[in-house]
RNA sequence: GGCCCCAUGGACUAGUGGUUAGGUCACCACCCUUUCAAGGUGGUAGCACGGGUUCAAAUCCCGUUGGGGUCACCA
């Protein structure tokens, strides 16, 4: 019972069901995942849904979807279930009002019969005063220090009103502790405010709960955002008063808008999902959320880590402490660096699906067996890869490999269109349906030799032969473009567009 | 407002008494080049301010300023 923790490392995430997961919350998650496998130790969910009115149906599971997607996985909650259930706190009721019980009669926490108003009407006064708001213990009782006869509360009991319970923070003491990241940190008790420790709904708050459950948990680190250190008396308070030895903690930084106020919907998506959504891989979100207030160190320069690599190389103590802008365009060039990385049969078993979606959807000229084959495919990646943002992109992006234009950049053939330009393009395009050898050297040859007599450079129809087959003005080396587009293909295109872009 | 935390270029950061203050993203220029990317080279830009301590402060101390968090029967 008297709860020293083990040596055993045990690390915990405990979000609210109240919605999507947070990038604030992926990295407080992805760090207590990080120390804990670092530890050789185990990564808890638990769910923390003391609040009825704010929970949102069939978050949790959210929640836990979207953190194994991006790798972290729990070794104990809900769902993976573990020695140390439930894991969810409206299923531990019986626990916390026993040990609410027990306060109570160890005198360290008061019945409470102030309505709403009265606290209302109370904090409004002191904050009009400049005081910090607090519980003016109208109900503390006389034999704890405070002005209410045991009578009266008796009366109140037995009357069947509704209360709370509230804790009662010792006077004039100062409370200690020291955090992993940012070192002793001091507080009075007279800035504390005696703190609703079980709710009239019969529901504990969640100071009340999570200490309970931190230590009957076993949790050896409670790692979490910096809004919760002014919270920390509180927490160290309760577990003296059970008389448990407090967790190792560490407050993190804040994650901040542009503006550096706390990340918050309103000034762009923060829901880890959002940027799933939008086509980040897993690996570049976890990778840029976890530069993001931790760093290596000694003059270590690397900007790429896998997940395996960060749980290797993580420390608490190269945390740093000041607050980090969410700045997604370091997020798009990680990205760029995995797909630059990423093996061809891995993206093409991602963008296959969607490939065939698009097909469904409309009729393409071009053989669709070959559009969706490895191989064809494999070309397209190849050719491709340093040119698109997401993977999505290979195909919407890369749409000509699949379709034939439909439309022809204006400004592009505006640029790129003199007045003899169809005359010899029509030229070119016989000599190019004669050619046997489709390869990309053999194109260049083909076309320089063609346009060397002509005194055009062969930028005069490498263009227009852009255009023509793709429908925009840029694109990958053009003589492989056309090589893996095929020869019948290409003349087709050719032939067609001549008629709609000729002037 | 009380309490607490924080402070290196636009963003992420290295740096723990002696550095021409380093790297990445972004930006700019040049190179490469058929375009767009990618890549290469170079560049613009920073220790919030003021006092100390010290032979010597981005680094230690104090103050100021600025920013943030928190003060619920929300977490």
């Amino acid at each position: 019972m008297q709860g020293t923790p083990g040596q055993r490392v045990r690390t915990r995430f405990a979000p609210s069901p109240t919605g999507h997961l947070h990038v604030g919350g992926l990295r407080t998650a992805l760090y207590n995942y990080l120390y804990a496998k670092s530890m050789g130790g185990d990564f808890i969910v638990r769910i923390e849904d003391t609040d009825q009115s704010r929970k949102v149906e069939g978050a949790e599971q959210s929640l836990l979807n979207t953190l194994e997607v991006t790798g972290i996985v729990p070794d104990e909650s809900f769902i993976h279930g573990g020695n140390f259930g439930p894991y969810v706190q409206s299923e531990r009721l019986g626990i916390y009002s026993k040990y609410c019980e027990q306060l109570l009669e160890q005198k360290q926490a008061y019945y409470c019969f102030s309505s709403a108003e009265e606290l209302e009407e109370n904090r409004k006064l002191q904050m009009k005063q400049g005081m910090q708001p607090k519980y003016d213990r109208t109900w503390l009782p006389e034999e704890m220090g405070g002005n209410m006869p045991e009578s009266e509360i008796r009366r109140k009991r037995e009357e069947g009103a509704p209360f709370v319970v509230r804790m009662r923070v010792p006077d004039y003491i100062s409370i200690m502790f020291d955090d992993m990241v940012r070192g002793p940190i001091e507080f009075d008790s007279a800035t504390v405010d005696d703190q609703v420790l079980m709710k009239s709904d019969g529901f504990p708050t969640y100071h009340f709960a999570s200490v309970i459950d931190d230590h009957l948990m076993e949790i050896s680190h409670v790692i979490r955002g910096e809004e919760w250190l002014s919270s920390m008396p509180k927490h160290i308070l309760l577990y003296e008063f059970f008389g448990w030895e407090p967790p190792k903690v560490a407050h993190l930084p804040l994650l901040l808008n542009p503006d550096r106020s706390k990340l918050s919907k309103r000034q762009g998506d923060v829901a880890a999902e959002d940027f799933i959504n939008k086509g980040y891989s897993p690996e570049a979100i976890i990778n840029f959320v976890a530069l993001l207030g931790w760093n290596e160190g000694e003059g270590c320069e690397r900007e790429v880590y896998s997940l395996d690599e960060l749980k290797e190389k993580f420390t608490l103590r190269r945390v740093g402490k000041a607050g980090s802008v969410f700045n997604v365009e370091k997020l798009g060039w990680l990205e760029k660096q995995y797909i630059k990385a990423r093996p061809a049969s891995e993206i093409i078993s991602a963008i296959k699906p969607l490939l065939q979606e698009e097909l469904a959807k409309k009729e393409t000229g071009m053989d669709v067996d070959r559009l969706v084959s490895d191989d064809y495919l494999g070309q397209v990646i190849e050719l491709m890869r340093e040119r698109v943002n997401f993977e999505h992109e290979f195909i919407s992006f890369s749409r000509y490999f699949y379709f034939d234009p439909e439309e022809f950049d204006e400004k592009a053939v505006e640029k790129r269109w003199a007045d003899d330009t169809n005359e010899v393009l029509g030229e070119f395009i016989d000599v190019l349906e004669n050619t046997a050898d489709f390869s990309a050297d053999n194109i260049e040859a083909t076309l320089k030799a063609f346009v060397a007599p002509r005194e055009k450079k062969p930028a005069f129809l490498i263009h227009p032969l852009r255009i023509l087959t793709s429908g925009v003005g840029f694109g990958p080396s053009l003589y492989h473009m056309l090589e893996v587009l095929g020869k019948e293909t290409v003349i087709r295109r050719l032939r067609k567009g001549i008629e709609v872009v000729g002037k």
